[in-house]
RNA sequence: GGGCCCGUAGCUCAGUGGAUAGAGCAACGGAUUUCUAAUCCGUUGGCCGGAGGUUCGAAUCCUCUCGGGCCCGCCA
């Protein structure tokens, strides 16, 4: 809708001023009109006339342009206010409803490709609420990029090498053997339980493997429940094995940027806008982390991605400048990887906040937030705010408002409008309503923020901000809700009610699909 | 000491150059013979952390400053 106005508003400044300028258009405050800009403003400094006078040239060149606006009008201070006309709106419910799931969708990433990494937890113990914010923000973004026409591609990184997978093992041995885990270890009760399940397996060769493949398991088991399934699970030391991080060090190493210090291999990152020098192969022979992620990144530049997007805790962030410099370094486009850092959860009940650690076992998991919350709530919450925000998440608040809380009222919107057609059975969907009867001030506010949706999805997902259709969701539901109470939509007006099924129908589906990107329930009933 | 993020209503957060700054929750007052009251309507609530600057115009951009989170490994 937006990309419609700014086309004819570009066409009419190009008309007239000869001027190539890119129009923004906004939903402005209500009472101004139903779209606005400010190109008038930002042009004027460019044409020698009192803004008054442009605005006026603009306004009468759009009108002739277009028979989209019922009303366009210029202000004193340079705005352009659009009212959209009646006819147009109704003919988008018919839009809507032949659509169907498909409304919204647009095909602006048509052709590309994404693969998106994230979660990527350590395989060394359950799922936790930071992972869960990063899963729903993850799987938002997929939704919505393929939404837009991307063919989207879900990673998940298992760091199933070095010290960490190491102590999870001695741990989990120690355990086993009823001893007391070794220092540094994993205390958390999940490891009395691996090591029950395991206890069998303790001396097969491939008793780590069967350990990972364990936990692994279960943050799957737990990701389902999350609505989530990733489409790829890769696996670091597959590229030890394959030799690919010793052909990414030998690639390194002929690009000049590698040399040797204290018995160690280093990287020259500094020289690449790091500020220090990084270790590939360390004084023990072994490679690092960071070696095996270069592999990991030079091997996902060449599967052919249009973009490649990670997800990364804040904890994360001082590695970027580190994995850029040697993706450079090797020759590749780095503007293709773009690294979302997501600031970090802090868990409270009520005014006490949760320690969480792994490595003394103190923590709640996702799962026990599943449970305690609901996972539509948990979805809902967790992808509701910005992630470069810190969120503040209260277990009690949650809770509290499991009856009061924003996604049940949008859930309760959607089950209300299935309940209107449940109830009106007897009345048949009328193709050939006459949609000119929805004059009611609810009905237009209602029917402007549906056709809004592909804006919203296009903004969410080229900003990665699955949070702004959360925000629609529950301004949809809002209007819907008032519009349920200023106008009955099952009446003996035979004539209107077909009208406002039509409209009711047209909510409906377009609250579903809000609602399946997102991967909350839709119920019919509550 | 350096880097990144945040600071907006009592609380949780939207809004990142444009019109009189918004929502939910909480508080208070109303609405149910009605298609689901898990709802609606109304009221209260703001020096947008602070100080300078840029601009016709700043919550939004710049500088400084205060407060909070995260990071600065031959861990992953």
């Amino acid at each position: 809708m937006k990309q419609l106005i700014s086309s004819i508003v570009e066409k009419s400044i190009s008309n007239i001023y000869s001027l190539q300028e890119k129009v923004e258009i906004n939903i402005p405050n209500k009472r101004f009109g139903d779209y606005s800009t400010n190109i008038i403003l930002q042009i004027s400094s460019k044409i020698n006339e009192p803004i008054a006078e442009i605005a006026a040239k603009a306004v009468n060149s759009i009108l002739k342009e277009s028979k989209l606006f019922k009303n366009v009008e210029c202000t004193k201070n340079g705005f352009i206010n659009f009212t959209i006309n009646d006819e147009y709106l109704s003919a988008q419910i018919k839009e809507i409803r032949k659509q169907g799931k498909l409304y919204g969708t647009s095909s602006i990433g048509k052709g590309k490709t994404v693969l998106l990494e994230f979660v990527s937890a350590n395989p060394t113990g359950p799922l936790h609420i930071g992972h869960g914010r990063w899963a729903a923000i993850g799987d938002n973004i997929a939704s919505l990029l393929s939404a837009v026409g991307y063919k989207v591609e879900r990673e998940y990184y298992i760091n199933d090498v070095g010290n960490q997978v190491e102590k999870l093992e001695l741990s989990v041995r120690a355990r086993a053997n009823n001893k007391e885990i070794p220092e540094g270890g994993y205390g958390g009760a999940y490891v009395i339980d691996l090591a029950e399940k395991l206890k069998a397996d303790l001396n097969k060769p491939n008793f780590r493997i069967l350990l990972i493949n364990a936990i692994l398991d279960d943050q799957k088991r737990v990701l389902r429940e999350f609505g989530l399934s990733f489409d790829n699970y890769y696996s670091e030391e597959t590229l030890h094995k394959s030799g690919k991080v010793k052909e990414t060090l030998n690639l390194l190493d002929k690009s000049g940027n590698t040399f040797n210090e204290g018995g160690a291999l280093w990287f020259k990152s500094m020289d690449l806008g790091d500020d220090k020098n990084r270790v590939l192969v360390k004084e023990t022979g072994e490679t690092t982390y960071f070696a095996a992620d270069i592999a990991y990144h030079l091997d996902k530049f060449k599967r052919g991605y249009s973009h490649i997007i990670n997800i990364w805790g804040a904890d994360h962030h001082g590695y970027v400048p580190r994995l850029k410099a040697a993706l450079k370094a090797l020759g590749l486009e780095t503007n293709k990887l773009e690294i979302i850092i997501g600031q970090m959860v802090a868990l409270f009940r009520g005014k006490e906040p949760v320690k969480m650690s792994k490595r003394t076992g103190e923590m709640i998991t996702l799962e026990e937030v599943i449970q305690e919350i609901g996972k539509d709530s948990a979805r809902f919450f967790l992808a509701m705010t910005s992630a470069q925000s810190h969120l503040e998440f209260d277990l009690e608040l949650a809770k509290k408002h499991a009856a009061s809380n924003p996604v049940y009222y949008v859930q309760y919107a959607h089950a209300r409008l299935c309940s209107i057609f449940r109830e009106g059975h007897g009345i048949v969907l009328n193709e050939k309503a006459d949609l000119g009867l929805l004059t009611h001030p609810a009905e237009r506010d209602l029917i402007l923020k549906l056709i809004s949706i592909k804006d919203e999805i296009i903004s969410a997902a080229l900003k990665r901000e699955p949070h702004i259709m959360i925000e629609y969701a529950k301004n949809l539901s809002a209007l819907f809700h008032n519009y349920y109470h200023k106008c009955r939509i099952l009446s003996d007006d035979l004539e209107l009610t077909s009208a406002r099924l039509m409209l009711a129908d047209a909510a409906r589906i377009v609250l579903k699909n809000v609602l399946e990107l997102l991967k909350v329930e839709a119920p019919e009933r509550m």
